[in-house]
RNA sequence: CGGGGAGUGGCGCAGCUUGGAAGCGCGCCUGCUUUGGGAGCAGGAGGUCGCUGGUUCAAAUCCAGUCUCCCCGACCA
């Protein structure tokens, strides 16, 4: 590609509602722009990144025996009605209707669509298993999107879905589509950890995220270095503390703490460690109250709660109204001794002896509670969030937290959609049965900011191989007409014919520019060729990575400093 | 949805407090000179000041409403 005619839009100054280096590099190296919140277009380059991510993921689920399919973007309410998502996926949905007032949905996801197509063709166990894939575009109403193609409302995935007659072959399709997954990720050249996730909206039993390690990335996820534990902080579990020595058991007490609401102000009007508090917090479901508790240094994670008690009515009392009529207390205040409700305690506090709780009398705690003799139908299971120095659930060596961008995930769904769906097949008993289903998606779209975020420096983006939209840049420091232009031209001819992909920088511009473009852009290797090299008998290779070489030019045929460049892109 | 901020040539911004000729830098066009890390000189093109209404002799500027965008948070790939 020549340069000149390249539609390449590079941007001196950064635009000023980028902040993250992705997002400001991609539209400096005019790879998108933005067209309205969440939605961008694709520039040249920009595309033919995409492209190369696609087709490193489309060659690995190909060899994963999967079969790509094209799925329509515009999928009717009724589907969405059947699985119960129209209302569930609510305003994440974009919705629209037709002129007959039917309405229809921008697909987010396409398991409806997909279980629809399948349902009336897979009727025997024969047909099992099946795994069908697309790369399309997907839309979410974003809450807030940002960071550019990182979060945005249009984005491109690639998403598959398995079917299957048994358990057994769903677990062994998820573990091949693991396996994609790793080598598409590592041919991409992320650096990544796979952990276990909660399913969210999608459903299903098992799940797992693929996370792109940046510090500025959305994800948080806890990794055992030592046994391989790995699992986003939502539901990553923790080593319970060791019971406590033997200590006493204390006489229950009940203290004044006027006017002390938290649990610093109450650990420091008595003279404690926060973590001698236990905090309570109220419930409502549609079944009535539960209360919830954990450390007084400990957050409570809802999504814990939740899965632990397979409901997704939870609802934390916030109105100090509420809470009053639950306990007879304001929030400063409440316990869980005494009330008639439920009570869920984190696994980490059993082991504490003689501590303090509210006493759901304004301005009271009580003091010296312990568990089996005030708080006995207390049910203990991990609900806190984990944290620095907590330890491997599994070996107890001490986890690592790391941030991170989720670039896939793939979720063993079960019979979620396909008995929602009506969709069945016969066993070899001629039973009639719904389909297993996994569902399996790659962030086509967002592999690319994650690619950047984990390789830039001031300049620009440094490109991983397998996505890199030029092989070398041909820098001429002359005019058309020159030596200089006439050399670089050949080379670009030359190493075309050879099989690479050269960026002809051709433009009547100051070698400052080319420079600075090459470097923004993210050139793997500029050679370089001017005037001065020129009249040294020689030209310059100089790798965006670091490092330069000297390629003598001068008495040498041309198709040999070909072959010496080609030495140098190959290495 | 809560909190903060911004809408002025393609991009980045100033002007608004105190109403009175729409400016600057970059980019773009023409010509000449230049050419190894974002060149110089000269000339030029390009703007419904987000939108609607109001106040006023006069509104980018004041008032009201409205839309959009950005940042932080709760949600999600």
């Amino acid at each position: 590609m020549k340069f000149s005619e390249y539609f390449l839009p590079t941007l001196k100054e950064t635009p000023s509602d980028a902040k993250l280096a992705s997002h400001k590099l991609m539209l400096q190296a005019g790879m998108i722009r933005k067209v309205t919140a969440g939605v961008y277009d694709y520039l040249p380059m920009g595309f033919k990144v995409l492209k190369k991510v696609e087709e490193v993921v489309r060659e690995e689920m190909n060899r994963a025996g999967c079969q790509e399919v094209k799925l329509p973007i515009i999928q009717p309410a009724d589907l969405w009605r059947e699985s119960r998502r129209w209302d569930d996926y609510g305003d994440e949905m974009f919705k629209l209707s037709d002129r007959k007032d039917q309405e229809f949905a921008l697909g987010p996801t396409h398991e409806e669509i997909i279980t629809d197509m399948v349902r009336n063709e897979l009727s025997s166990y024969k047909d099992l298993p099946l795994t069908l894939y697309q790369i399309n575009d997907k839309y979410r109403d974003e809450i807030r999107p940002r960071h550019g193609v990182m979060r945005s409302r249009e984005f491109l995935m690639k998403d598959a879905y398995s079917f299957h007659g048994s358990q057994e072959s769903l677990e062994e399709t998820y573990r091949d589509l693991y396996d994609a997954y790793a080598r598409v990720f590592d041919r991409l050249g992320l650096d990544w950890y796979a952990v276990d996730a909660p399913s969210g909206l999608m459903g299903g039993s098992y799940s797992q995220e693929f996370i792109a390690v940046a510090d500025e990335g959305g994800e948080e996820i806890a990794v055992c270095d030592e046994c391989g534990y790995a699992a986003n902080v939502d539901i990553a579990a923790y080593k319970p503390s060791e019971d406590e020595a033997q200590v006493e058991l204390k006489e229950l007490e009940e203290v004044e703490t006027p006017g002390k609401e938290t649990v610093a102000a109450v650990a420091d009007y008595l003279d404690v460690p926060g973590q001698k508090i236990v905090k309570t917090f109220i419930y409502s479901t549609d079944d009535g109250y539960l209360a919830a508790l954990v450390g007084g240094n400990d957050e409570l994670e809802e999504t814990k709660l939740s899965s632990h008690l397979g409901r997704s009515d939870l609802e934390m009392v916030s109105t100090e109204s509420e809470i009053e009529q639950v306990t007879g207390a304001n929030f400063g205040s409440i316990g869980p001794i005494g009330l008639d409700i439920p009570i869920y305690a984190d696994a980490d506090i059993k082991a504490m002896k003689n501590f303090i709780v509210g006493a759901n009398r304004n301005g009271y705690h009580l003091k010296n509670v312990n568990w089996e003799r005030d708080l006995e139908d207390a049910k203990f299971t991990d609900l806190r969030r984990v944290q620095e120095g907590d330890r491997c659930p599994r070996c107890g060596d001490e986890l690592d937290f790391y941030r991170g961008i989720e670039v896939g995930q793939i979720f063993q769904l079960g019979e979620k959609y396909s008995r929602a769906l009506d969709a069945h097949y016969q066993d070899e008993d001629g039973q009639l049965k719904p389909y297993l289903m996994g569902c399996y998606g790659i962030g086509i779209s967002r592999v690319i900011p994650a690619i950047i975020q984990q390789n830039y420096d001031e300049d620009g983006v440094k490109w991983t191989e397998a996505v890199q939209p030029f092989d070398v840049g041909i820098i001429v420091l002359d005019d058309e007409g020159s030596d200089v232009f006439e050399y670089g031209s050949y080379l670009y001819d030359e190493l075309s014919d050879r099989g690479y992909d050269p960026l002809f920088d051709d433009r009547d511009e100051s070698p400052g520019v080319k420079f600075n473009d090459a470097d923004l852009i993210g050139l793997p290797v500029m050679i370089i060729i001017g005037p001065r090299g020129m009249k040294n008998g020689e030209l310059e290779v100089e790798f965006r990575a670091g490092g330069k070489e000297t390629v003598k030019i001068d008495g040498v045929p041309r198709g040999e400093v070909a072959d010496r460049i080609g030495d140098l892109l190959n290495r």
